[in-house]
DNA sequence: TAAATGTTGTCACAAAAATAACAACACACA
DNA sequence: TGTGTGTTGTTATTTTTGTGACAACATTTA
């Protein structure tokens, strides 16, 4: 196969169904059998390109999995399971096995040493949207007495309001974002600026922003420059991190507090 | 490392891990993490036995799976996701790449060849309990005169007896078992064969029996002899194949019915 | 019928790719 | 200076992919 053969659509399939489970020969074999019902080993080979002699023990991987029924006759025919069953049943067995992972792990993760004493020192780098959701959301309840945090209001609503909501109403709130069309949580300031907007304007959908819970933890939300959908964050209880951010955010405030540009509104 | 190194344990969470999409040493450099928290690529050698050199690079696609964080000390620290957090990671790009997967190959399999003449003379092996309680509803569902069975209740009542009520009212129903503790349905008669159990008492819980319909298509489920997972399951329209279970079905039905073991019920 | 031809299922093993293991080295830090 | 870290490159080992040979049959042809 000469040229450039380009065919994102087939390595995109090959790599879906490799998470399944199949190498590319069994994704091959598989897609050729949904092509042809009751194809032979010779047919299965001119049409998937699997080397006809490669088809069988392929085909018996397939079986052993339950995606393709094989008949009596010679010669041989094979018929494949419809796609639905067929990844309905490959989810099956990695479901059990991530079922059967989750407990034994569990266990360890249990049973772990607790070096959290030395743990505030670090700074933590955490990759993964979800990964950072779950961190801030995390810190965000575990707050004892204030949280100030600095978002667009985006993300505030697409991600934090529930959590916002929930909050023991005996812990301060102080937001700083670049607008708000919700109900105002219990105990909470919100301070507008209107050009936030400028600040950050290349990205559309900006989750980055900086959060402080308690003066003791920050997390620190940036947009990663080129591909929004690898966020990155700095997570830390060091002295010397939250310390710089309460600096940063007391700098921030007391200029906002005192601008025209800034609106102030609150839950009382 | 000599001796039997006996870890049926450590191998079985390995596959489990590995059906999630991880390596042996990812799962094991995961594990020690798990273990200890913020443990440096030293530690986590001296726990998990991967080779120090080789702890970066798996540390770093662990990352990119979103299943551990890192430091910015010197020495680098790494911290794991909780494992319900990481294996619902996981589990979601696999989910992500089933669904895309799906949409390819339903879109291959409903622009297959439809050799549906031929296949009719083939006898097709079926393997997989689901599979076969797949095949056997859908050809329940697809009688339009007749329905013959002979299977035991305890599989009848498990896995068949919803189809069974929510037959066409126009489709005969003839049922030999070893008993019948519901309603039954209608258009049926049920034939009470008290000694079925002797027949193949073996298997506790036997899934085994056969099911012919529209005296055209036939399906027959085995229990394996070994292992009671795996059953089998042939299934044909073949003429030479059902005319022999016709043969069959008639000389057992006639023998019972003049049986003083057998006890005749129906839903008129 | 017998020889020639073609097809199927199986096996053994070669080639390539992915993983795993090791060795070497530059660098930091005490 | 010496110990331990982080990085790189090279070498096994294992898994997957690919090839060729062959016996068992079936089909054609003479």
């Amino acid at each position: 196969m000469p040229m450039g053969e380009y065919q994102p659509e087939s390595e995109r399939i090959n790599e879906s169904l490799k998470s399944l489970g199949l190498t590319k020969y069994e994704a091959l074999v598989y897609m050729a059998l949904l092509q042809v019902e009751g194809a032979t080993a010779t047919e299965i080979h001119e049409i998937s390109g699997v080397p006809r002699a490669s088809v069988y023990s392929v085909i018996d991987k397939l079986i052993h999995k339950n995606i393709v029924n094989i008949s009596n006759t010679t010669p041989k025919r094979f018929s494949a399971v419809p796609p639905d069953e067929a990844v309905r049943s490959l989810m099956g067995t990695i479901k059990n096995d991530a079922d059967l992972a989750l407990n034994v792990l569990s266990n360890l993760y249990e049973t772990r040493q607790n070096r959290s004493e030395g743990r505030q020192e670090f700074i933590w780098s955490i990759s993964g949207q979800e990964n950072i959701k779950l961190k801030l959301k995390e810190a965000l309840i575990s707050a004892a007495k204030e949280v100030f945090l600095m978002s667009k209001w985006d993300f505030i609503e697409d991600s934090l309001l529930n959590t916002l909501y929930e909050l023991n109403s005996s812990v301060r709130v102080e937001i700083v974002t670049d607008k708000w069309e919700k109900k105002i949580p219990s105990n909470t300031n919100v301070l507008l600026l209107k050009e936030f907007n400028k600040c950050n304007a290349k990205i559309a959908n900006s989750a980055s922003g900086v959060y402080i819970i308690d003066k003791k933890k920050v997390l620190l939300i940036m947009d990663s420059e080129s591909d929004e959908a690898d966020t990155s964050a700095l997570y830390s209880e060091s002295y010397g991190f939250v310390n710089f951010f309460l600096t940063y955010w007391n700098f921030v405030n007391r200029h906002l507090k005192h601008s025209h540009e800034t609106e102030i509104i609150s839950s009382d």
